[in-house]
RNA sequence: GGGCCUGUAGCUCAGAUGGUUAGAGCGCACCCCUGAUAAGGGUGAGGUCGGACGUUCGAGUCGUCCCAGGCCCA
């Protein structure tokens, strides 16, 4: 139905009908491309429609010559399918990659796989053998282990080709069919390499370090082994006597106890006193070697005053104890009066040396107290015994003081105190033969054994039982021990040697005076790395500054194995065999048949070759995943052709890793310390991290609070497009957010700009290249919007550049909806529908509307490469091409006109109050289409008025017509409070609708061919029959 | 408990060096159009800038503390 024709009141229904159907001589937007864009299906066409044009290859070959960019992918681990934060990780690895190639670099992005390790272990275990009621393979059976490493590759292979599909569905681009794994044949070779190049440095070392350890099973476990259930444990308050042979500095004690104490001999009083502790694990005493106290807890020394007579306490026991639990422990120990003596200042407890409670039995070394933070007066003494074989907290800090310790003479060296059957060894003397935990997984007579010893000595001031939380093994259910066991490590604190055992060369980014370790150039290495955001430095500096030695070793059957050959030294330590020939048979046989090679029968015979009798023994652990992973530069980067890099400071090519903020202590720092251990420097130039991903409350994702949003199910409803757009409007340096109506939200903006490009589409259906207009002779919005693709093109490079795309995607919105749509389409519907063919202005706007199609669709290509290929072949019809291959188009400098935006700027302004005083004839029911409309326009300020200058100011309302008037206007004139000097009368058109623009006008009539239309219309139907006889 | 970080309209984000009534897009409400039509245009309503103190003539922006959340440790 068409609105009653105001300006005509008398006519007809008959001649409404008689009137010719001026739609077919519209020339309006015509396109297959769709409104409803069907992601879901369309997606895996275009997929496959790369595969079919090699994409992959013709990147390759455009890249070639440039500049690298080379994004070296982080592994994920090969198992089970992917979650929404491996999308969140993809998506921002191909965006960098896509807006890079589109920058000009050689952007190549190869994809790597994690395949070692323990979680596969596990499931190949769980799925192979237990489900199977077949008992766990016997490692120390060369066959059998080589038969369970085969079963883990399967797996491994199994998964990284569902995730690779799954990475692939996402719109990755990359070099799929030839990713990188760390199980590769090559790349174990290259893992075996890489530390004998440690153990040749020098930083290879073999240490020791408690770990959970089930006694029923003779394994040791990880933490994700353990389980943590109710237990009884014995517990026992013991005292450290102070050993008046190592009083503390002269004076020291005296001048910090109050001064009320000054004469009395506090110092004698302290010499008599004893340290107490607390510890649910009595059969850790013999691996005591210090105690550790606070810092922040007040302590003082306390003296029994009365006891029974038949107590372990007596009248007159001198203990220091943390305030606020001194109460307690005297009630433990069932004295029935006592009295603060005075404070004992942690600089004093600091310099303390004890006497171990069983020194009789032959603990005759020092026990000297340290300060940590692990140690409260929440339960206890305030006091923490600390036996460094025994317990994580206990091991950390000993290490930490390792320098410390040797300082005073005190051996850092941990005891081995019970052996894989929990058994007392002979580094525990008195107790050898007695046990912790039975076969059958119940308490053996070690704790008795202890207790009893302890009271012959006359150092047990109580005891007791507590029923608390203590792990247990996950598959046996039986309680585990901490237990010291031989590992590697590399070391942080050494100097880096060479081959010959002289110093290495020092790498040029250490400063003169800075010992070359593996700390150091770690540090220096950071610094000349770009951190984004830049917080990321901070983070990984603080690790790196107080991280412990690096512990390398696995007690494991999946891995790369520590591919050395030892020999002990006797004292505990062991010496590496270093013979280049032995390591190059090594490396050989793992690249020919993988690192299987190490434990078939014979290997040690094999690799040894001449130097077989001479006492050398395999070491048969593996390497911790994260050396493998850690490695990735020395088998990938240096290997492949087609990502070796030359580097700043000598080349332009750059190299950079992005991962979650989780990988500052991950990939990110394990690939530090192995490219810094053996290259001197880090493996990468650029380091982006990105959050992790959230429900839209913040919170973090679970199954039990059903907030999941899974990639698969956003990709199956929406389209991968749609995730990449909510990735890319997000703040990657920030936790993302999402869920139902975060992506409905993105799913609109979608639509938005689909509909943005669909409108260009159609309209440029009757683009013809060789009628477009020069820039000269261009109207001047056209010249405008030109202006405005020169700022955005750069501020679109310079947002690619720094990685922010969001910033990308507000600017493209930004434009789109507000520029185009809503103002520069929505001026130029008029000209591109009615004008004649041979328009100008109609021309001019099909020669910007094609720039800013060719701009925006590679703009968005990185963000939305989909739909923006979709829009590509819509408008090319290019079978074999690609958006993907354009590049970001060079966009004329002398477009720029920044007089003209100006211009422009006051003329929106002007056309602002002009929309809102035709507002208020429709709130009035006065007024429909603007077109009914012919306002008067009155300016008094000049700036606006001239802005006006050669323009249609009726064009820009989309009026039938409009008068600019230079002056004040009418009192009751409509005026906007922020647009000061403008003033509109809304006045209605005069005359009559025109049948084909619909612009009401006195000139409509006056043609005699066509008499219902504007003599524009009448010139337009003229061009347009002809034309059509023409083609006839 | 420690290290790093975050908290601005319903959603996603802007808001150098502290300085006019805190902005944008989307969404929402209402109106118009019906030749971009499961579209398009216009107008409008939404914010005590996580909270509390403090510094300052003046704080979303600086400081302290607290609350909430995340990652990594413990």
């Amino acid at each position: 139905m068409t609105a009653p024709d105001t300006s005509a009141p008398e006519a007809s229904a008959a001649e409404a009908s008689a009137a010719p159907d001026y739609s077919k001589t519209l020339l309006l937007p015509q396109t297959a491309f769709p409104m409803r864009a069907g992601l879901p299906k369309l997606e895996p066409e275009l997929l496959a429609r790369w595969a079919r044009i090699d994409l992959y290859g013709r990147l390759r070959e455009q890249g070639r010559g440039r500049a690298r960019f080379v994004l070296h992918d982080g592994p994920p681990y090969a198992n089970g399918n992917i979650h929404i934060g491996h999308a969140l990780n993809k998506i921002l690895k191909d965006v960098v990659t896509r807006s890079q190639q589109m920058l000009g670099y050689d952007s190549n992005y190869v994809p790597g796989w994690d395949c070692h390790g323990l979680p596969i272990e596990w499931k190949i275990e769980e799925d192979n053998y237990r489900k199977k009621g077949k008992t766990k393979p016997d490692f120390t059976d060369a066959a059998a282990m080589v038969a369970f490493r085969q079963e883990c590759r399967a797996y491994a292979e199994h998964w990284l080709s569902e995730q690779r599909k799954e990475f692939k569905r996402l719109g990755v681009e990359g070099d799929w069919d030839h990713p990188y794994t760390t199980m590769a044949f090559a790349a174990e070779a290259q893992i075996a390499r890489e530390i004998m190049k440690f153990a040749e440095n020098g930083l290879l070392y073999r240490g020791s370090k408690p770990v959970m350890w089930s006694v029923v099973e003779k394994t040791a476990l990880a933490e994700a082994e353990v389980e943590y259930q109710d237990f009884t444990s014995d517990t026992v308050w013991v005292k450290f006597p102070i050993d008046p042979a190592k009083p503390p500095p002269v004076g020291l004690a005296e001048d910090l106890v109050p001064s009320a104490n000054r004469k009395t001999p506090m110092n004698d009083a302290l010499m008599s006193a004893a340290i107490v502790i607390w510890t649910t694990t009595p059969w850790t005493l013999p691996g005591n070697r210090a105690i550790s106290f606070s810092s922040k807890i007040t302590y003082g020394l306390y003296e029994v005053t009365d006891a029974p007579a038949d107590n372990w306490a007596k009248a007159g026991d001198k203990l220091i104890l943390a305030d606020k639990l001194a109460e307690d422990v005297f009630k433990q120990a069932r004295v029935t009066t006592f009295e603060r003596r005075c404070d004992v200042p942690a600089d004093v407890l600091g310099t303390l040396i004890c006497r171990h409670p069983l020194a009789a039995l032959g603990y005759t070394f020092q026990v000297p107290l340290l300060d940590g933070d692990h140690v409260t007066d929440d339960a206890g003494t305030g006091f923490v015994h600390t036996a460094p074989g025994h317990g994580r907290e206990d091991f950390e800090i000993w290490t930490h003081h390792r320098r410390w310790l040797e300082d005073r003479g005190i051996s850092p060296a941990i005891p081995y105190t019970v052996d894989a059957d929990s058994f007392y060894t002979a580094q525990a003397p008195g107790f050898e033969g007695r046990r912790v935990i039975t076969e059958k997984g119940e308490k053996g007579d070690a704790n008795t054994a202890v207790i009893d010893a302890l009271i012959a000595q006359g150092n047990l001031l109580a005891r007791g039982r507590v029923k608390h939380q203590y792990p247990h093994s996950w598959r046996s259910k039986k309680p585990v021990i901490f237990r010291n066991t031989p590992q590697w490590f590399i070391a942080m604190d050494q100097d880096i040697r060479a081959a010959d055992g002289a110093l290495a060369p020092r790498p040029a980014t250490l400063a003169g005076n800075e010992p070359d370790t593996l700390r150091a150039r770690a540090l220096a290495g950071i610094r000349t790395v770009e951190w984004v955001p830049a917080a990321g430095e901070n983070r990984i500096t603080g690790m790196i500054a107080n991280r412990p030695d690096w512990v390398v070793s696995r007690q494991r059957a999946w891995g790369v194995p520590i591919a050395v050959f030892v020999k002990d030294k006797g004292d505990g330590t062991v010496e590496i065999l270093k013979d280049a020939a032995v390591n190059a048979r090594i490396a050989e046989a793992f690249a020919a048949e993988g690192a299987d090679a190490w434990f078939k029968d014979g290997a040690s015979a094999r690799f040894l070759g001449e130097r077989t009798g001479e006492g050398w023994a395999k070491v048969d652990d593996v390497l911790d995943v994260w050396f493998d992973s850690g490695s990735t530069h020395a088998f990938t980067l240096e290997v492949r052709a087609d990502l070796k890099a030359n580097r700043p400071p000598q080349g332009d090519d750059r190299v950079m890793y992005l991962e979650g903020s989780d990988q500052h202590r991950g990939w990110f720092h394990s690939s530090l310390l192995e490219s810094c251990g053996t290259r001197g420097r880090p493996p990468y130039d650029v380091v982006l991290t990105h959050g992790f991903v959230l429900d839209e409350d913040g919170r973090k994702m679970s199954k039990s609070l059903g907030n999941v949003t899974s990639p698969q199910d956003v990709i199956k409803q929406s389209g991968a497009d749609i995730l990449r757009l909510w990735v890319c409007a997000s703040d990657y340096a920030d936790d993302l957010r999402i869920g139902p109506e975060i992506l409905k939200t993105t799913a609109d903006t979608y639509r938005k700009l689909r509909n943005t490009i669909r409108w260009l589409l159609g309209s440029l259906h009757h683009d013809r290249p060789e009628e477009h207009v020069a820039f000269a002779d261009m109207p001047a919005l056209e010249r405008y919007i030109l202006h405005r693709l020169v700022e955005l093109d750069g501020e679109i490079r310079a947002a690619y550049r720094a990685f922010d795309y969001k910033k990308v995607n507000a600017a493209l919105t930004q434009f789109m909806n507000i520029e185009l749509s809503a103002f520069y389409f929505d001026i130029r519907k008029d000209a591109l529908y009615c004008d004649p063919l041979s328009s100008v202005t109609r021309r001019a706007c099909l020669t910007v509307l094609d720039a800013v199609f060719a701009r925006l669709i590679t703009w968005l290509a990185p963000i939305l490469p989909f739909t923006c290929e979709e829009a590509y072949i819509a408008r090319t019809g290019d079978e074999e091409g690609s958006v993907h291959l354009l590049g970001f188009p060079d966009t004329p400098a002398d477009w720029r006109d920044d007089a003209l935006a100006d211009q422009w700027r006051r003329v929106r302004l002007i056309r602002r109050v002009v929309l809102g005083a035709l507002e208020v004839e429709r709130a009035a029911k006065r007024m429909g289409s603007s077109l009914e409309a012919a306002p008067e326009v009155y300016v008094c300020e000049p700036a606006l008025a001239d802005a006006l200058d050669g323009l249609d100011l009726a064009e820009i309302t989309i009026t039938s017509a409009a008068t600019l008037i230079r002056g004040e206007g009418p009192a009751d004139a409509f005026r906007l409070p922020d647009v000061p000097g403008v003033a509109v009368v809304p006045v209605r058109a005069e005359g009559r609708k025109c049948a084909r623009s619909w612009k009401i006008s006195a000139e409509v009539g006056t043609d005699r061919e066509f008499p219902d239309v504007t003599p524009r219309d009448a010139d337009a139907l003229r061009e347009f029959y002809a034309a059509q006889a023409a083609a006839q």
